[in-house]
DNA sequence: CGTCAAGGGATTGCATACAACTTGGTTCGG
DNA sequence: CCGAACCAAGTTGTATGCAATCCCTTGACG
């Protein structure tokens, strides 16, 4: 109800720095890095994530890396064992086409519900972020692309007005996000799914619920074939 | 990929003895008493959850209990506050009609996707599963309903053939098991789940994902009503 | 030569101690 | 009498130490 105390739903607005060494602080801060450190591409699938290696690189003692490593296996992006440690996931091409084939399904219905709640801030937030994305890939700088990209689609998501919707959902996009690299893009793929954003921009300040859901379906199944992803 | 040690997929097979004190024996155990305290009701939604006071209740230390607070925030059923501690969510009626509108969404595709893949073995686990239940109703044990429901379900949303897919919707089936009391439906409204229950088992006997997808949507509608959900 | 059992090393799981933060009450000042 | 700052108690966040578990190696025996 009360929208002032939900510390989980921050959108995690990237310091342009990526910086993944230095600004260690703690708890949050270890998740974050173990996750940028997955979706980076430098723990390949497969890996081993060990506690103390882990802590040592970060500065840390082992307490923050364990509830990290316990928050990235809730997310489905790190298997635990027993007593033997996590490792990095592997997304098989399967796995990767049947969350487009998931997110298609219901991002579009977050994002009908969520356009007519927005506020202008709201938008504001998206048109920035949708912004800064445009200049981060005339940049050429594609790794700080993800981190916008989810905070952008966070946005409709967080706003959709169901809060077991939007963890679902979060839940759901979590894995996407790291599975999903756009360094594969072609540059036309690329422009399409920035035009896709300034259109979801458009239709956010329309608050056109049904506009925003069509362009919206649109996008992932057009990054459902950006990503090479194909049905199994 | 080989299924055995996937400590996160097992269907919660309650041993008929609900017993929440006793055989209390560290992690996995501090989790499933946690949640437990939660869905029986004993802790009401808003009510702190101190980690001292349950760690002191169940005899191990404050550690797993961080865990299992943690996992059971990242599912949603509790909400943590920085420095502040956790505290059981609370569940409008907004929130709870919206479960079931993202449930009625999200789980006939589950079905869908799952019967059709389901071997002898799940469709005779559906079977039991279903049979018991009729048994528990028949017996007046509503508060064993709610596990076996969740196992029920639970057995669509595994063999789904997307591992994320399933998390996601693991995580969506959570809090709803936790909402959903089956002590207000009318007896009429009870025998119609059961009956629900029986054509999906004969669904997934026929391997007609189709017909497994209508009945599940059918069952989750009437669900919402018998809860008493109404739309926001 | 193959197989099984015992040992060593490494890693996680849990418990405990300490530090940092928040909160409620109290006291001082206006 | 009211408000603001301060102090103290309680709670969470983090670090560290120890015990239990698992894997791999090594050795002996069939």
């Amino acid at each position: 109800m009360k929208g002032m105390e939900s510390a989980a739903t921050e959108t995690a607005v990237v310091p342009t720095g990526t910086a993944p060494t230095g600004m260690a602080s703690t708890g949050e801060g270890a998740y974050e890095q173990v996750r940028q450190l997955i979706a980076g591409g430098e723990l390949p699938a497969g890996s081993w994530l060990r506690e103390a290696t882990l802590a040592e690189r970060f500065g840390v003692s082992r307490t923050p890396i364990r509830e990290a490593l316990n928050r990235l296996a809730a997310e489905g992006l790190v298997e635990i064992s027993k007593n033997k440690g996590a490792q990095v996931v592997s997304f098989t091409p399967d796995d990767v086409a049947g969350l487009y084939d998931v997110r298609a399904g219901f991002e579009p219905h977050a994002a009908l519900l969520a356009v007519p709640r927005m506020t202008d801030d709201d938008v504001r937030e998206l048109a920035s972020l949708s912004t800064r994305m445009e200049d981060v890939v005339r940049a050429g700088r594609l790794d700080e692309l993800g981190a916008l990209n989810a905070a952008f689609h966070g946005v409709f998501v967080d706003r959709c007005g169901n809060r077991h919707f939007a963890t679902a959902l979060q839940s759901l996009m979590r894995p996407a996000v790291v599975a999903h690299t756009f360094r594969q893009y072609t540059p036309e793929a690329l422009q399409r799914s920035m035009n896709h954003h300034a259109e979801l921009v458009a239709a956010a300040e329309a608050r056109d619920g049904e506009w925003a859901e069509a362009i919206m379906r649109t996008h992932i199944l057009a990054a459902r074939n950006a990503a090479g992803a194909r049905r199994g």
